[in-house]
DNA sequence: AGAGTGTTTTGATGAATTTCTAATCAGTTA
DNA sequence: TAACTGATTAGAAATTCATCAAAACACTCT
């Protein structure tokens, strides 16, 4: 993954896309490409070492010079993939949360309370990351704040307390878990 | 061919590559991103605005919120489209001369001094190039100069001056074209 | 070995860019 | 219209990175 974000970042200066511009119709060496492109041959020869580090070109020497060529392999792939994260594994109950988390929520927005007691849980404990531990909350503003996410706001505070996830005393809320 | 450029450029950054990565998966908005990979809302909208501008993503509200999608065309080409610089179109005389020197140089060296005269004339401006306008010569400099392109320097110090293009006065040599 | 060439490293400089905080802007809904 | 919420902009701090000059290095050929 981390090599994705280098090869693109690699590519994404004038100076080395001229270079491999160079390469792309014929091989060639620091000093030659420096006069063609009218900088030192410190600079081009600090582009090259980059990229032959990251496999994007190769060098073998030949009498004096020492011939830069392209690996040519790299280019063919379609962009998708240089930007796409490969995926991480994730343990199945993290993935399973987020699955349900996913198929509820469509603009941050509950779409339907789960019926099933599991993804209820899943679900309401996504909700109840918007309250602080350590304060307490009146029915008002608890009920605001889940508002937030869906207009049945009693059945989903009434259930956080049935959860354990809340707790009410003295008309006042506070989170538990 | 700018604009490949900015592309590349708006692809090889870390935080934006996350977000597109996000995009892939589902549209979504400024703080909902922010929120899922710990950063400021004002960060995100500065990088989506950029790949907005750039044509990467579109954007359109719903609501409260300004839903963000990815424009997936772009992402589909092959990488190799994304560095190959446009042709330029030179003219003809210009390409000529292009042509002429890549066949008589190799590595630098000229590997043959060219028969037709409009050829070698092409050939001696190239290394002309090597000489200042303002200074002297003498005719040790001169020799070792030319060596550095062909071992044959007699032939073309003595052409350069028949071709006007170096004058020689009490041995000592000068640039005049 | 030593002269001559092309290549690479080092250190300094300056430009570009990401990120944040704080303030402002722009829709939505009561 | 007023109050709310999310989006955007402005300004500042910090980082990254390209470039060059000069010195050091590596190879070739006499």
């Amino acid at each position: 993954m981390k090599e994705k974000l280098e090869l693109l970042k690699l590519l994404a200066d004038e100076t080395r896309l001229d270079i491999l511009n160079l390469l792309l119709k014929e091989d060639s060496y620091v000093e030659k490409i420096a006069c063609e492109l009218s900088l030192t041959p410190a600079t081009i020869c600090y582009h090259l070492k980059k990229m032959e580090a990251a496999g994007i070109v190769n060098c073998s020497r030949s009498q004096f010079y020492i011939i830069y060529s392209l690996n040519r392999e790299i280019f063919e792939k379609p962009l998708l993939e240089l930007i796409k994260k490969d995926k991480v594994i994730i343990d199945t109950e993290e993935k399973y949360k987020k699955e349900v988390i996913s198929n509820f929520f469509k603009y941050g927005r509950l779409t339907q309370i789960p019926t099933q007691r599991k993804k209820r849980e899943i679900v309401l404990s996504e909700i109840l990351k918007q309250f602080d531990f350590d304060r307490m909350y009146d029915e008002k503003e608890v009920n605001e704040i889940i508002l937030h996410y869906h207009d049945d706001f009693c059945t989903i505070r009434r259930e956080m307390i049935a959860f354990g996830m809340m707790s009410r005393n003295y008309e006042k809320y506070k989170r538990i878990k």
